[in-house]
DNA sequence: CTGTCAATGTACCATATGGTACAAGAATAA
DNA sequence: TTATTCTTGTACCATATGGTACATTGACAG
């Protein structure tokens, strides 16, 4: 399984036909069907093996209090954009679309990605509408990347952001 | 073509095949093929049509020098996420994924898009990267609303960056 | 050794898709 | 009227896909 979802991440999709994930991971289209259990069961387990690998990275990435809103959100963007995680960063968008094409279980990965980050990010920025704002603005950011190829309008754009809400007057909630 | 791209719209999204998009229209695929010489010269001439009207669509919405970048913002949000022009968002949103999976035209289409956009919004915020970075916001806020169905939270978000640069002393450039 | 059962390859099936061959009208120029 | 060209339906083809049938292999218990 773990080969399976590694594949996925290499195709930066679930749209991998078993032909092609088989030829990856080194065995055929009949064993992942023997032993998984057919389509849907290799994507629900993939979805939930990277749901685990997320929730890890999330915990792994935890900053120690008092940290800036603004080196967080920069460790973040670094961490999301970075080489080495394009493919994860293409597969959680194909999840995106899919949660508004009527994915059910793609609209759940969705949520829990966003309830996710809310929690994290109103540790630094207290104040829910902020959050909610740089959360977009995050997304937005993070399309324009994979568009573009480049990683510096995002992290301008959210270097710009914290520089704001740094200097805001705060009423603390 | 108007009603390929028409159906088009309503599947919100190029993934239609030459049958399905044939039944709508109320024609045979092969009239379609013969026609218009194929799939790839169906979606071009889709994609061409669909640039045309957007432009057009943009040209329409010119707003009076003057008016304060809040209200442009608020018009175009509500414009694009209006129930009636959620396909066109679908389909534009579907052609940005494209666009970073290889389609040549498709990153053609998006690089347009973006420059208009950029232009438009340059008039009422003269500072390019606070545009670039309302761009962004822009983007990530659709996103959230296709997968939300909440128009609220894009609203608030942008709102709220169009009160920040409201307040923001400015060196007009 | 022999029976049993999991593991696996090969060949297949049904469906969907983009596309073509061909023939039968339907219109139109001569 | 006749020859030609345009239009259109039907049947087909090749490919890709998820999935199944069946036979073969191999290990292991008795």
């Amino acid at each position: 399984m773990q080969c399976c979802l590694a594949a996925f991440i290499r195709a930066g999709s679930l749209d991998l036909s078993l032909d092609g994930l088989a030829k990856v991971v080194g065995t055929s289209k009949r064993m992942l069907i023997h032993y998984f259990g057919g389509r849907d069961a290799i994507e629900e387990k993939a979805l939930s093996l990277l749901e685990d690998r997320l929730r890890a990275r999330f915990r792994a990435s935890v900053f120690p209090a008092g940290t800036t809103l603004r080196s967080v959100v920069a460790a973040l963007w670094e961490q999301t954009t970075s080489a080495e995680n394009r493919g994860v960063l293409l597969l959680v968008t194909d999840l995106t679309r899919r949660s508004w094409s009527g994915s059910a279980r793609a609209k759940h990965f969705f949520e829990e990605q966003q309830r996710a980050w809310n929690e994290l990010l109103l540790e630094f920025l207290p104040d829910p509408d902020a959050v909610e704002a740089l959360l977009q603005l995050f997304q937005g950011a993070v399309l324009i990347y994979l568009a573009t190829g480049d990683r510096e309008k995002g992290k301008r754009a959210l270097e710009r952001f914290t520089a704001i809400e740094a200097k805001m007057p705060r009423i603390k909630k």
